[in-house]
DNA sequence: CGACCATTTGATATGGATCAAGCGATGTGG
DNA sequence: CCACATCGCTTGATCCATATCAAATGGTCG
């Protein structure tokens, strides 16, 4: 467990209801302004690497702009990605004092590097940050939590859930996706065929509308939440 | 609470020898003392609630005798089992103010009972018990991306993974398994058809041997790891 | 002993994987 | 600006692991 760390990890905290309950936090969040001050930004290409795993996890990070993949190499080769991250999110919380995933640049972008070590000084004068921290964690494990439930369902309900976990972040109904298929089917335990497939069988049955491969609209959410 | 247990009278303050040093708590954890010195023992018949899904999570508990399930129901009326639990173990540990799971008693069994509010007000006075409660945090994360990779394997993976998890908790080779062979499917996210084929296959295989069907023998630990 | 429930075993069905080919967009060199 | 190669995606055909349906077996408790 990290050393360092002064966070209550019991305590129960009640999570705000935010507009956006997915964004981890929003600009005018105090954790997020304080991230801005410590932090620096830094630049990465398309495809490269953050973080890897198993590297001491010696800083906490959030997207500015662009898009973030974390993900596992198995034994087997295959790869199971962990979870996609959008501008204004935070990632590479960790539970160890090492990464257990790695994290890539889906696309080009800018992010904001903060030393762990600042912000657990910062959050133990402060009690709200530590708080935010501590609600953060509290995400990130029901994410988790809500993976499991989503790995025991079939093909279209690990798609539909998908679309609208993108959906979720992103205003209105149209979504864009600056994920790989492949990205997809590797988060959603599935194969790219079958994601191919299951997008256009909810074409077909009029629930979205895909015209180009990586935006989706959507026409009937009722039905998409089925 | 559930209404149909009562509170032992006599707190069990006496420290049992722990049977296995890999355990989650140790009764020689200062954490566990604490818990046995504030908590109350409760009694719950076999396969009654000890609480439910969305009930307020005021309290802690870890596992005196006997052993627990946590679960989940979902829309369809699938059970998602979240976790076994035995002597030991604390298990309720939770990130929002209402428990995300139901847990049951397996067996009859005694479980210790402590005020969430209590252990937080010793956690914010005794920095090691804050610490000793993150480090239990994170172990249950680690459980839960465990959890993950896990559902994306194959049935025998699946099967292999379960009992040889069940065996680290257990000394030697012989492992007891308190839970039926639906909450095994239901934890894996199997059919109690498949898990059972499985078991059958690995005994063909000289990897095991299920002398009855709640106790297993390894008899291949390598084999059985990959 | 007999009834009941859990587990195993058998037969068949099916969802998603795999293997393979086609298609469309993007980019490159001529 | 076009011909062509490349890459990501879709579509098609087939296979296989696991689910489903059904029956037999065994263990437990009255």
């Amino acid at each position: 467990m990290h050393p360092s760390t002064h966070i209550d990890p019991i305590r129960p905290i009640t999570i705000g209801r935010s507009v956006n309950p997915t964004r981890a936090a929003s600009s005018l969040d105090l954790l997020s302004q304080s991230m801005h001050l410590m932090g620096a930004t830094m630049t990465y290409p398309r495809d490269s690497e953050i973080f890897g795993e198993n590297e001491p996890a010696e800083y906490l990070y959030k997207v500015v702009s662009g898009n973030v993949r974390t993900y596992k190499i198995l034994r087997d080769g295959r790869r199971q990605v962990g979870g996609f991250y959008l501008p204004g999110e935070i990632f590479g919380l960790e539970f160890t004092d090492e990464h257990s995933l790695s994290a890539e640049a889906i696309t080009d972008c800018k992010v904001l590097v903060v030393k762990r070590s600042a912000l657990n000084a910062l959050a133990s004068r402060d009690a709200s940050i530590a708080q935010q921290l501590f609600a953060l964690t509290g995400r990130e494990v029901l994410r988790f939590q809500d993976r499991i439930l989503l790995l025991i369902k079939s093909a279209q309900e690990r798609v539909a859930t998908f679309i609208l976990e993108m959906a979720q972040r992103a205003s209105g109904n149209v979504v864009e996706l600056p994920m790989s298929r492949q990205d997809i089917a590797d988060y959603l335990g599935l194969t790219i065929e079958t994601v191919s497939r299951t997008l256009t069988a909810l074409e077909t049955a009029a629930v979205i509308e895909v015209p180009t491969s990586r935006r989706i609209v959507l026409r009937n959410r009722a039905a998409l939440a089925a």
